[in-house]
DNA sequence: GCCCCTATTGAGCAAGTGTCCAACAGCAAC
DNA sequence: GTTGCTGTTGGACACTTGCTCAATAGGGGC
């Protein structure tokens, strides 16, 4: 293969790993299969990879953290606090996430046997958890929340969404996208004292709908068609 | 090691094969694993199995169906809807649970690759929702709860408790066990219409705590300290 | 044009996997 | 005691895994 500055060729590694993450997750993944991804040999990617554990955290991170921007970005130009929890819930929900949420599963998985991928995921865990309790908190403070405890609020929404999520990407269950939305919405007025109605509605569309979430960054389109269950 | 007439061997697999499975995981537990926990050899294992796929199918539906069916004894004599649903929360986080739930992971996560188990996580899953489904409508029925789609309530419910749950056994967060369970219940209050604090309190210990869940049919009493995020 | 640095190769290693199978051995029937 | 069925053995096979390393080759600096 043509010899390539090693920013170039790191970059490379990067996109070939979280395409074939994306598309076997991230048990399944061998250096192997990423060389085969870049059409070079296996060696290529230690000689710029300290591990493979390391390369799997490391994809996992920019899988998610692309999520987490998206969703900040989203929320950053909705507005009131209130909005601000609907662009929320659309981004998570948005199509194209299922394949994303499977890389989550798998992290969920693996964190008790893959010491990297574990820490990398709880830090992960944690900031998407805190990115609720600061709009809560915000949404306190204008008063237009009102909660007393936004930091466990957050974790109850948080979580009420991973699990319903979970059931929609790992088994394909009688319930679908609307659904989760609208309940995780009628939970979320619950918990902070908002009109019923409040949060419904899907007329938040995020700017750049299929970019943010599951494309490679670059060069190699990937089919990411697999392991779409929230399609 | 001694002649065992099949029946008899087939058994002491299984328990083998449950031990290691609850110490390691699904996706790293090993044929030799197996054998060398029987104190036999890895044929022997493959005289009795078809498949290595097959075991740990079988294996994860023997221990998933141990706590549903754990979980409905204590229900069963747990007296009212209210009390059996305080009976679910407490069979459902009590301590050794969380190796247990592991096996819920690594099937959540394996099923969009694994279509045996992918199909038996989904069938118990759905068991377990109506589990919930069902005490729900029978307290409609009486009159103990108000609620307008016990179906939906009962996803709910279970998908709360799974994504709060998850976040213990992944990650060693900064909730506990008795925060999940006051957390839940507070939320299955608000769903059915009942007074705060109806679903609270551990008064209701079922009858025999630690048999239930965890431990190895028989024989041989494992070490299963490994993993054990909810202890 | 030459040289040297280093990106790249790909065979190969050690460790691990599921699965198979010829040989062995214990036990019941005769 | 001999025979025959079959539970049991453990080495072997073919394969995969992460990772290494001597050898190769491409391209910028002189």
């Amino acid at each position: 293969m043509a010899r390539m500055d090693p920013e170039a060729r790191r970059a490379r590694i990067s996109d070939a790993a979280r395409a074939v993450v994306l598309r076997q997750g991230l048990a399944r993944t061998t250096v192997r299969d990423i060389a085969a991804e870049m059409g070079t040999s296996p060696g290529l990617v230690h000689h710029y990879v300290g591990s493979m554990d390391e390369l799997l955290s490391e994809v996992f991170e920019a899988v998610a953290r692309e999520g987490i921007e998206g969703t900040r970005a989203a929320m950053r130009s909705a507005g009131s606090p209130a909005r601000q929890l609907r662009a929320f819930l659309a981004t998570a929900l948005r199509p194209g996430h299922g394949s994303s949420f499977q890389l989550w599963l798998d992290a969920w998985a693996e964190a008790s046997r893959r010491p990297d991928l574990g820490a990398t995921s709880r830090r992960l865990n944690i900031e998407w958890q805190q990115i609720l309790a600061e709009v809560i908190e915000e949404g306190v403070s204008t008063g237009d929340f009102s909660c007393a405890d936004p930091d466990g609020t957050a974790w109850r929404i948080m979580s009420l969404l991973d699990g319903l999520v979970l059931q929609l990407v790992a088994h394909d269950v009688a319930i679908g996208r609307d659904e989760v939305r609208s309940w995780v919405a009628g939970f979320a007025e619950h918990e902070l004292s908002l009109e019923p109605g409040t949060l419904e509605g899907t007329d938040e569309e995020p700017p750049s709908p299929s970019r943010l979430h599951v494309a490679p960054s670059s060069h190699r389109p990937t089919a990411s068609t697999k392991n779409e269950a929230v399609s």
